[in-house]
DNA sequence: GTCTTGGTTATCATAAATGATAAAATAAGT
DNA sequence: ACTTATTTTATCATTTATGATAACCAAGAC
């Protein structure tokens, strides 16, 4: 597990977890955000490394700033 | 220009304004980061959607966090 | 049991980020 | 003028994010 995987496992457990703060279903979320639900529950597995604009589709439609999503530092 | 080409615009504005902050070239931030200059050019620019661990790789060589980078909306 | 709802996984195509290299432009200094 | 350093731009190859589709899995409701 390198430093990129670590990264991408983290922004996608972030994303879980604020999308379930909210109780939102993970395929409402990603169609609000026009991401196939496949894609978005790959995300949310840290499969893969999202660009800028994919992150703030999901933080506009959770209400939330990019600031908000990529603060991965304290959360336990 | 779309939402998203004003995304990218802005945040290359960000690394920019943020890099400069510190007085270093833009060529030793991307060796740095390990990013060619060019690409890193190009990403100052506004010219590419860069991906979050690009973004981590940049915000670490700056000594600033991932949410530093990312917050578009004060700046002017 | 079936049906729904939410999520996962696999696969392929396409678009785009990045790597890599080279050349040209720009600025600053001497 | 001439360097030198810095940045920009163009181009091509490679990797990968995403789109798109399909099939599958799990938990409840009924």
């Amino acid at each position: 597990m390198d430093d990129k995987d670590q990264l991408q496992v983290a922004i996608g457990k972030r994303v879980k977890m604020l999308r379930e703060e909210q109780g939102i279903a993970q395929q409402d979320l990603a169609a609000k955000c026009n991401i196939e639900k496949s894609n978005f529950s790959r995300l949310e597995a840290g499969g893969t490394n999202p660009t800028l604009y994919t992150l703030k589709r999901i933080a506009d439609n959770l209400g939330i700033t990019l600031c908000d999503i990529v603060n991965l530092e304290d959360e336990k």
